[in-house]
DNA sequence: CTATAATGTGACCTCCAGGTCATATGACCT
DNA sequence: AGGTCATATGACCTGGAGGTCACATTATAG
C-alpha cells in the first residue's frame, strides 16, 4: 500500500500520478508496465516514486482498492428497479449496473482486468483472495435462489458460480474489448442492439442453470 | 517461420530446442519469454538461435503449427462413438477429445493458450486469423444444427458462436489449471468426477442455447 | 532569521533483454 | 592436400528495466 508521503500530496497530484498509472497498466499489463513511463508521464521524479510507494504492483494494489471503493459507492447510489425481483433478475440488474460503471471508467477497468484475468491466472496467489471474495458473494446468491425454490436445489453449487463467474467475466471483456473500438463506449452499450446482445448471453446462462439439472440428472 | 538451417537439424537436436521453447512460453509467456534462458536450456549458443529463428515469435509461429498439425493427426485417429449423433453430441465430443489431446500435451497446450488468450486478447491481430478460423468452424456447425432443426432458426447464430468459445475455451482453462495441480493429468481429466463437471457445463449451455430464443422472445 | 525536518530530484547503479558479428569448426568435394 | 561452404560460437553492443542515494529545495517551528 502507498506510503504516507502520497497520501499526503494534494489531491490532484495524486490524481496526475494514478492516472498515468492507469494509462500505464491498461496499455501494458503489470509485468509490462514500467515505472520509467509512469514518472515521466505523470512529471514526478523517480525518487519520488520511490518515495510514495514500494514499486509497480504497489501502486497497482492501491488502483485495485480504488476500484473497489468507487464501485461500492456507485452501487450504493443505484437501486434495482422492482423490490420483489427473483435471483436472476437480480444478477441481470448487478451485470447490467457494473457494466455501466466499467464503461464509465474504461481505462481503470481495463487495466484492472488485464492484470486479474490475464497475468493473475498465471501469477496466481497474489490476486487470488480478491476472487476469492466474488465467488463467495454468487455463493450465497446462488444459495439463495435455491432456498427461493428458483433453482432446483440439487444444483451443483461450485458449478453455478463458475458459470456466473465465467460469463461475468465474459460479458465484461466483450464489452471492453468492443467498446474501446466505439467512439462514445457509454452511449455503445447503452443501444439496444449491445443490451440486447447482453440479455439474449444472460438468459442462455439463465435457462441452462434453471432447467439443467433436472434433464442432466435424468439422461443418466 | 523457422529458417531452412534448423528444419535441416537432426530430429533430436529440434525436439530439444522446440522442447526448452515450450517450457518458456509455459512459464513465461510470449512477451516475457527470454531468448537468453531458452539458449542456456536447450545447449545452444546465441548465434545458432538468429540463425535457426528470426525471433521469439518466430518459434511461437512454429509451435502453433506444430500444435495445429498434431491436434488434426490426433483427431483424425479418432472417432466419434456413433455416426448419428446430433450437433451438440458432436460438439461435446469434440470437446471432450480436445482435453484428451491438451491433457496429453499439456505444457505445449499451456504454452499457447497462455499466449493466444492472455497477451493474445490486447497486442491483438496477430492471432487474429487463428481466432477466426475455428469461430468459421463454429458458425457452420451451429448453421448445420439450425438447418437439422436441432436449434431454433431465429436464434443469433453470432451469438451462439460466442457462447460455444467461451464454453471452449472456459473448460480448456479450467482443465489446465486445475489440472496442473494434480499429480497425473491425465488419469484425473478422466476421472467420473471431472468427466461429470464438463459434461454438466455443456449441458447447461446445450440447454441454454436449445430453449432460449423462443422464450426470450417471448418474454418481450 | 535560522535550524530542522520533510519532500523532491536525476545522475547513476546493476541487471538482463534482444540482437550482431568476427571468428572457429568441421563435412564434403577435387 | 587444400579449398569451400554451411554451421556453431560467445564476446560484445545498445537499450531499458527496477532501484538507490547524495544532494537540492521547500515547509515548519522556535
Amino acid at each position: 500500500m502507498p506510503k504516507q508521503t502520497f497520501l499526503n500530496l494534494p489531491e490532484e497530484k495524486r490524481k496526475v500520478i494514478i492516472d498515468a498509472a492507469i494509462d500505464e497498466f491498461a496499455e501494458y499489463g503489470l509485468e509490462n508496465a514500467s515505472t520509467n513511463r509512469i514518472v515521466a508521464n505523470s512529471g514526478i521524479s523517480k525518487g519520488s516514486f520511490y518515495q510514495y510507494f514500494e514499486d509497480k504492483q504497489d501502486v497497482f494494489m492501491y488502483l485495485l482498492m480504488v476500484l473497489e471503493q468507487e464501485k461500492m459507492a456507485y452501487f450504493k447510489g443505484k437501486h434495482p428497479p422492482s423490490n420483489n425481483m427473483d435471483t436472476f433478475g437480480y444478477f441481470r440488474w448487478m451485470i447490467k449496473t457494473g457494466m455501466e460503471f466499467n464503461t464509465s471508467h474504461p481505462l481503470l477497468t481495463q487495466a484492472i482486468s488485464r492484470v486479474m484475468f490475464g497475468e493473475g491466472l498465471y501469477y496466481g496467489n497474489t490476486f487470488a483472495d480478491v476472487r476469492e471474495r466474488t465467488s463467495r458473494g454468487l455463493k450465497a446468491m446462488i444459495e439463495q435462489a435455491i432456498a427461493n425454490g428458483e433453482v432446483d436445489p440439487s444444483v451443483d453449487v461450485e458449478l453455478a458460480v463458475m458459470i456466473m463467474e465465467t460469463w461475468s467475466n465474459a460479458i465484461s471483456t466483450y464489452v471492453l474489448n468492443e467498446g474501446m473500438k466505439q467512439k462514445d463506449i457509454m452511449k455503445w452499450v447503452r443501444s439496444p442492439r449491445v443490451q440486447e446482445r447482453i440479455d439474449k448471453m444472460l438468459y442462455v446462462m439463465e435457462y441452462g442453470l434453471r432447467k439443467t439439472e433436472s434433464e442432466f440428472t435424468k439422461s443418466f
